[in-house]
DNA sequence: CCGACGTCCTGCTAGC
DNA sequence: TGCTAGCAGGACGTCG
């Protein structure tokens, strides 16, 4: 399940092989996937030069001549690559694009067996109304905690479901959402109103936190995911939470828990003692948290615990204690 | 207006 | 051993 990280290692590796390059011919486009229509579609992008692909959140962007894009969602299960024409077809090949004068791979490929990608020309006015800011939110490498503040302060969503919403930030889907809120020790079923300003810092440094290492290893190769290179990711070793359910917290060793009720019919990971709901939040009438963990010694994950609080003289349990 | 939920799709896996 | 039901889940439309 690509998201941003996997997203980015893709873009990274495709760039210089199709930035500048002319598409020459459309060899396959798949009925099934090509919008808004394949005859339009084709007449649309044969001969045109890819300009720049840009990222954000998940989606990519292929600026081609006159203002116009290809926008490429890999969805769940899409992959894409560059390789020699000649290279027998994977099943599921929705899209292939042809370059003349290409020797380092002639053609660009398109493949998605479960067909939750897209694959859509815009022209420019269609662009902007499809992914004006009001559609698409910031990407989540740049997402800065005043932004995040000013939506979290007004909702009762989740805290989880507000970090995978494509409006807010881009980029962030169930993996990541589960990798962040745990570095950031927030419970994922968090009211988002419930976050002071210091736990949206915190937030938001996990963000960019998590998603940059998880770039520098190539991304999350669960089940589907490979990278342009056709190889898989390596970030899976480590991860902390997600696909952990009873596995030792990397902190304070208390089983990974897995819950179906943070987001109903998705999975959601985290350890139940680091990301513990304040009481205020669980039981409106408790008295302000204090710290329930008793593995003192928490802040010793192996390198880096968690993004820092600012005083020193907050240790790694009392983070709990955000917004009381 | 906001939030919850159903829908799309197919390969893999758990369970019988 | 072979089969099938169920799960995985990003984005969006619809409903309350």
């Amino acid at each position: 399940m690509p998201e941003l990280p996997e997203v980015e290692t893709v873009v990274r590796q495709i760039r210089p092989l199709v930035e500048g390059r002319t598409i020459a011919a459309v060899a396959r486009a798949s009925r099934l996937m090509v919008k808004p229509t394949r005859p339009a579609f084709v007449r649309s992008i044969t001969g045109q030069p890819i300009e720049r692909i840009d990222r954000q959140g998940k989606w990519m962007f292929f600026r081609l001549g006159s203002g116009s894009t290809l926008v490429i969602h890999l969805g769940m299960t899409g992959q894409l690559g560059v390789t020699d024409s000649k290279q027998p077809l994977a099943p599921h090949t929705h899209l292939t694009l042809r370059f003349a004068d290409a020797p380092e791979g002639d053609e660009l490929r398109f493949v998605d067996p479960r067909r939750f990608g897209e694959l859509v020309y815009y022209d420019a006015p269609a662009f902007s109304a499809r992914f004006g800011p009001q559609k698409l939110g910031p990407d989540a490498l740049e997402l800065t905690p005043e932004r995040l503040l000013g939506i979290v302060s007004k909702t009762k969503r989740r805290i989880k479901v507000v970090l995978m919403d494509q409006r807010v930030v881009a980029g962030i889907g169930n993996i990541y959402a589960d990798e962040i809120l745990f570095d950031a020790r927030i419970a994922p079923a968090r009211p988002a109103e419930t976050l002071d300003r210091a736990a949206v810092r915190r937030l938001c440094r996990s963000t960019a936190k998590v998603l940059r290492r998880a770039i520098e290893h190539q991304g999350t190769s669960i089940r589907d995911y490979v990278t342009a290179h056709g190889v898989p990711g390596e970030f899976q070793k480590l991860l902390r939470v997600y696909g952990r359910v009873g596995l030792p917290c990397s902190s304070c060793k208390a089983p990974i828990v897995r819950s179906a009720a943070v987001l109903p019919g998705r999975s959601s990971y985290f350890c139940p003692i680091c990301q513990a709901l304040p009481e205020i939040v669980e039981n409106q009438t408790a008295p302000p948290v204090r710290s329930k963990t008793k593995a003192g010694k928490s802040g010793k994950s192996p390198d880096q615990s968690h993004s820092e609080s600012h005083s020193g003289s907050k240790s790694a349990d009392t983070w709990l204690d955000d917004g009381f």
